[in-house]
Order: C-alpha cells, then structure tokens, then sequence
DNA sequence: TATAGTGTTATCGG
DNA sequence: ACCGATAACACTAT
C-alpha cells in the first residue's frame, strides 16, 4: 500500500488528530515491529509525553515529543497504516483498508498503539508486520525526499554503474519515496526501460526522469495514493499501454515485479 | 493448497 | 571496500 502519497497522507492523519494529546499507555509488545526495543522500553520513553510535530522523508515518518522526549520513527512497511480512534474504538481518521467489515474497535492488526489521556488511540494497523516503530531512527541515512529533489541531487542520485534505472529510483539512500507502482509509472512516463543501466542515461533522458518524478509524485498526492496513477490501475494480464494498446510486459527489475509497454519503453 | 505482494535489509559473490 | 543481486522477513488475499 504505502509509497510517498500514503505516508504523506498519514503524516497529515497524525497531525490533524494526534498531536498535543497526553500518551498514558503505548502497546509495544511485538517486538518484531518494536525492533530493537525490549517490550516496555518504548512505552517508558513516551508516556507522560505528547507528540509535538509530525514530519516526513520519502516513506519514513517521525513525530517529536514534548519534554525533550526521543523521537518516534513511525514506517508503514507493505501493509501499514496509521488510524487514529475515538475512546469508544470509533475510527476517527486513516481509512479501513485492511479493517473492511470489522465491527467499530476491532482493530485485529493492531501492531503499536498510543493510548491517550481521553481514552482515544493511534494506531499502526498492519497485517503483515513488515512496518516498524523505533525510536530516535537514522534518518539521515535517507536521500532527497523526492518532492524536494534538485535537478543537481537527482543527477547526481543517478550516479554511475550498471545499476537499471528502476533499482535507482527504488533505492531509499539515494532518493526518498519512489516505491514499486511510482518507478513503473515513472518510467513510463519518460519512456524509458526499467533496464536501462543507468550509465548510458543521457543528459536528456535525466531530464526526462525527473520530470516525470515530478508529475507522477504530484498527481498521486493530489489524487490520494498510487492506485490513481494511470499505469497502476493497468497492471494485470490483460494490462495495454493507455498510449498505445500494446500488451504490457512484465518482468523484473531491480527485484520488484515490473509492468512496461515493450513498443515505447526502450533500452 | 499454491502464489504474489505497494518495503527494507542482511548476506553473498564479483 | 564498493556495487549489485538475491533471499528473507510475516502474513493476507486471491
């Protein structure tokens, strides 16, 4: 689920409907998603404290505490999502994608949660477990966010060797927030093969990329998530290039299932 | 029952 | 040590 316009968007959740609210309780008994944190250990660090900012890079999240707390590292993983409910187990804000049909307050994958002073939660609601907490995590391990990129960092993230172009974009050291479904409609929007090496890119073609980072990343935060990009909604055996009918192709580049149009997209 | 999966990271080989 | 490829992680939906 999660890539730059999802984070975004529960960032936006955190802000709107968690902050300034006093922690008394904090769930952290998974320690797979609490990892490297000894069950409790979190929770000792926060209650008594109240988240101050929420911030976001590329896919990862933090939110500042108040009394000169740590920083909690929020990361949604594959399947995560943040929800926030009222006392009386009410979703207030975070959607129900992977709650569909559940009675109010049964939040089954409930893997973190923050309990506050007036009985209300935020959670991470994640089946699949792949999503993380920690505190104090190393953000400055990450690239340019990639709604902030400058034409020099995006060519110089670019880089040299015999990387495919798709592995790049995909590579969360180099540029933030490009997940799977935004590399493929990035590239084909630039009209370029997910297995170009990334030293046979001319100046051009950079150019080209980047515009369409710039596009793909705008539409889907202005449309709420990935699923509205056009060449997302098209994946799937029957899947033809919205330009010009052809099958789409699939295969894999930088380990991730790729769909492209073999007529425009070109080595 | 078998398989794919929107993310990250440890590990392996060149 | 650097770079790139792959497996593993945990679990659900189809």
């Amino acid at each position: 689920m999660p890539e730059l316009p999802e984070v975004e968007n529960a960032r936006s959740v955190i802000a709107r409907a968690a902050l300034d609210r006093e922690v008394v309780d904090v769930d952290d008994h998974d320690t797979w998603v609490c990892r490297p944190h000894p069950p409790g250990e979190i929770r000792a660090a926060l209650v008594g404290r109240r988240l101050t900012v929420a911030h976001r890079r590329g896919k990862s999240m933090w939110c500042e505490t108040s009394g000169d707390g740590p920083v909690l590292g929020i990361h949604l993983g594959m399947s995560g999502k943040i929800v926030v409910a009222d006392p009386d187990g009410t979703e207030v804000d975070g959607g129900d994608y992977w709650e569909r049909g559940r009675a109010p307050g049964d939040f089954r994958y409930s893997r973190f949660a923050l309990t506050f002073a007036d009985g209300g939660r935020l959670m991470l609601v994640d089946p699949r477990r792949l999503g993380r907490i920690r505190l104090d995590p190393p953000i400055e391990l990450l690239g340019p966010d990639a709604t902030e990129i400058t034409p020099a960092q995006f060519r110089a993230m670019l880089g040299r060797g015999t990387a495919p172009v798709k592995a790049r974009l995909l590579d969360q050291h180099a540029i933030a927030g490009i997940g799977n479904l935004l590399a493929d409609d990035i590239l084909w929007r630039a009209r370029m093969h997910p297995g170009k090496p990334v030293d046979d890119l001319s100046a051009d073609e950079v150019a080209a990329l980047l515009r369409a980072t710039r596009y793909a990343i705008r539409t889907s935060v202005a449309g709420g998530g990935v699923h509205t990009l056009e060449i997302v909604r098209m994946r799937g055996p029957d899947a033809r290039c919205p330009r010009d009918g052809t099958p789409m192709s699939h295969g894999t580049y930088g380990g991730r299932s790729t769909w492209f149009c073999p007529l425009d997209q070109r080595l």
